[in-house]
DNA sequence: ATATGCACCTGTGTGC
DNA sequence: TGCACACAGGTGCATA
């Protein structure tokens, strides 16, 4: 989510008022084949707004047709003045009036991007609370938390619950939190849910001010990375010190995916 | 409801 | 230098 809210925010302040003037489709296939037709009717509109909501991005188009990208892992947006050769994983590159190019790149494919009415698009429905907003109150978290046995850390990954928290924030909120990413949320005490509830805030807007974490793919649409890796607590720091009390970071998988914790500091 | 595994892809780092 | 393997910021589906 911070990623996605620093790119946000670069597209919103180069794009808002510009027409989109022509678009080129050099790759159909990422996660669902684009829609070369549909893609294409945008030209001619122009750009009214740029929200987000989760990890995707919206460009409100008018009449409520909307835009929609999503990164997925090595997805990015660059807005620049000029053009230049096509990039080794550029798939679409869009021309906008007064003079921009977005190019949009994702070496995986993991990405998405689409063209539809904002009520309709399927990938929104069902996202739960965003984190920044004023959806999550901590009662609300505790309940939520509380009326399961999953993980927390599968609880605060899923979508459904706090939308747009990914697997970075995951193990630092619970870091910040001083709660173990394997507790079950049915054994959460309340001044944990509580400080869970305060870290995910706290760390998300942290983010956002470092303008997201780089490790190497990642960077804002002027090409710029952003600061909030030097400041990771336990995220790919496995064996390193604990920044809070010295003790190893440890890593563990589960489902695939990779937690990090402070063992001395988690309970 | 939940857990698990896998699928979608390419790139990078590691150990041999 | 080549090779095999593990793993990477996300999501969705199929199966138990």
């Amino acid at each position: 989510l911070p990623e996605v809210e620093t790119i946000r925010r670069g597209l919103e302040r180069k794009l808002v008022g510009s027409t989109i003037v022509g678009m080129e489709v050099f790759e159909r296939r990422l996660r669902r084949p684009l829609d070369v037709r549909s893609l294409r009717s945008i030209v001619g509109r122009r750009v009214v707004a740029v929200t987000r909501r989760a990890k995707y991005l919206l460009l409100h188009l008018g009449e409520g047709v909307v835009w929609l990208l999503h990164l997925g892992m090595s997805g990015s947006v660059v807005v620049a003045r000029g053009g230049g050769p096509r990039g080794a994983h550029e798939h679409v590159r869009v021309r906008f009036d007064p003079e921009a190019v977005l190019r949009y790149s994702d070496p995986r494919r993991f990405g998405l991007m689409r063209v539809g009415r904002e009520a309709e698009l399927v990938e929104l429905r069902g996202l739960g609370v965003e984190p920044l907003g004023d959806g999550l109150d901590a009662s609300w978290l505790h309940r939520r938390l509380r009326a399961t046995r999953r993980e927390v850390k599968a609880a605060l990954l899923d979508q459904r619950v706090v939308a747009g928290i990914g697997n970075i924030y995951a193990s630092e909120i619970l870091h910040r939190a001083g709660v173990r990413p394997t507790r079950r949320g049915v054994r959460l005490r309340r001044c944990e849910t509580e400080r869970i509830a305060a870290a995910i805030r706290n760390v998300l807007s942290e983010a956002v001010e470092r303008r997201g974490t780089s490790f190497s793919d990642y960077f804002d649409s002027d090409g710029v990375p952003g600061t909030f890796q030097t400041v990771l607590g336990v995220f790919d720091r496995a064996g390193l010190p604990c920044p809070v009390c010295g003790a190893k970071v440890k890593r563990r998988l589960h489902g695939g995916r990779s937690s990090f914790y402070c063992p001395a500091c988690q309970k």
